[in-house]
DNA sequence: AAGGATTCCAACCGCATGTCA
DNA sequence: GTGACATGCGGTTGGAATCCT
C-alpha cells in the first residue's frame, strides 16, 4: 500500500508546469524507493542541485522536478536533521512564528537542519491541536496569552533545568548541532526589548506537550528510523538514509544567522523580563497540583491543558 | 487480541514569483 | 514587454504507526 496506489498516475494536476506535463507519461508518484533516492543523491553529488526538471530526466528518475526537489530538500539533503524537535527549537519556533506567522521557510532558516515542512507539520499537529482543544483560535489573544504566560515560561524552565542537570539533558540539539561559527548570539540586551523574547504582541504557540524532546537524538532513535520493515520497497517515512545508508554526516549548518541550541546567550535571553511571568501564577505549585511536567518523555499535553482550568 | 481513533509526517497540490530568451 | 518555464512557498491529504478501549 502506498500513496502511489492511491493517487496513481493522475496527471490532472493543474499546478504542474508545462515541462512537467511533458514528462507526465509514466511519472511515478508517492513514496520514494531506495533506488530512486540513490539515483537522486548520486546525481546531485556529481552535478549539483538545480534545474530540477532536467535533473529528474538526466538522473533517470520518473519524477517531476518538483518531486525531486522536495525529496532532496526535505529528506535527502545531508544537513537535514531528523528526530524530535527540541525544547529550544520549540521555543524558537514559537517566537519566530509570533513574529512572522506562517512563514515556514523563513522560520526554518533559523532552525538549522529543520525543514519548513517539518516546522509546519509540527505547528499544525501540536500547536493547532491544543488551540482546538482550548476551543479558541490559534491567533486569538486568549491563546497567545496562554502561550506567553504559561507555556513559554514552562518551556524556559525546563530548558534551564535540563542545562542545570546535564544527566537529564533535554537538548539533542546541543549535541547534534555543532555549528562552528557565527551563530546569532542573542545577548541579554535582547531581553525585554521585543527583539527575541516576549515580542510585544506575544507568543503564538508551541508544543508544550513536549512529549518527544527528552531523548538525546541518535540515528537509532530518530523518529524516522522506526518501522523499517517495508524498507526494501519504500523508504519515505522510514529510512535513515543520511546516516546508515549513505553515511552522510548530519547537520552541517552553514547559516551564519541561526540559533544554536544550548547556547548560553540564547537561553539567558529567553528568560523573561522581570515580572512578566508573575501574573499570580505559581508554576511550581501548578506543576505539583497537576501531576508535574515530566522530564521523562511522557506526553504532558493533557497536564498542561489541566493548567487551563487554573488559568481561566 | 481486535478494531477503532488519533497522531505524525511525507508527499502532493495550487499559486506566486523569479528568470530568461 | 511578454510568454514559457523553473523554483519556492504555504496549505492539504492520506496512509502508516501508535494509542486507546
Amino acid at each position: 500500500m502506498s500513496m502511489m496506489d492511491v493517487k496513481g498516475n493522475s496527471n490532472s494536476s493543474s499546478s504542474t508546469t508545462q515541462s512537467d506535463e511533458e514528462m507526465m507519461g509514466d511519472l511515478r508518484r508517492g513514496p520514494w524507493t531506495v533506488e530512486e533516492d540513490f539515483k537522486l543523491i548520486n546525481y546531485i553529488a556529481t552535478h549539483g542541485e538545480g534545474r530540477w526538471n532536467s535533473l529528474a530526466r538526466c538522473a533517470g528518475l520518473k519524477r517531476t522536478g518538483k518531486s525531486c526537489r522536495l525529496r532532496w530538500l526535505n529528506y535527502l539533503r545531508p544537513d537535514v536533521r531528523r528526530g524530535n524537535i527540541t525544547l529550544e527549537e520549540q521555543l524558537m519556533i514559537l517566537e519566530l512564528h509570533s513574529r512572522w506567522g506562517n512563514r515556514w521557510s523563513k522560520i526554518a532558516q533559523h532552525l538549522p537542519g529543520r525543514t519548513d515542512n517539518e516546522i509546519k507539520n509540527y505547528w499544525r499537529t501540536r500547536v493547532q491541536k491544543h488551540a482546538k482543544q482550548l476551543k479558541c483560535d490559534v491567533n486569538s489573544k486568549q491563546f497567545k496569552d496562554t502561550m506567553r504566560y504559561l507555556w513559554m515560561p514552562r518551556l524556559i524552565e525546563r530548558i534551564q533545568a535540563a542545562a542545570a542537570s546535564p544527566a537529564t539533558s533535554v537538548s539533542p540539539a546541543a549535541t547534534v548541532s555543532a555549528p562552528a561559527n557565527n551563530q546569532h548570539s542573542i545577548s541579554n540586551s535582547d531581553v525585554g526589548t521585543g527583539n527575541l523574547v516576549m515580542a510585544p504582541h506575544g507568543i503564538n504557540g508551541n508544543d508544550f506537550g513536549v512529549s518527544h524532546v527528552t531523548q538525546s537524538y541518535t540515528p537509532e532513535n530518530s523518529s524516522t528510523a522506526a518501522s523499517s520493515d517495508s524498507f526494501a520497497t519504500q523508504v519515505s517515512p522510514v529510512s535513515d538514509l543520511t546516516t546508515d545508508y549513505y553515511n552522510i554526516p548530519i547537520n552541517r549548518n552553514t547559516n551564519p544567522d541561526y540559533f544554536q541550541a544550548g547556547q548560553v546567550g540564547y537561553l539567558e535571553s529567553m528568560i523573561s523580563p522581570p515580572g512578566i511571568f508573575n501574573h499570580g501564577l505559581d508554576f511550581q505549585a501548578m506543576e505539583h497540583s497537576n501531576n508535574q511536567w515530566p522530564m521523562d518523555g511522557g506526553d504532558t499535553s493533557d497536564n498542561m491543558w489541566n493548567l487551563e482550568d487554573i488559568w481561566f
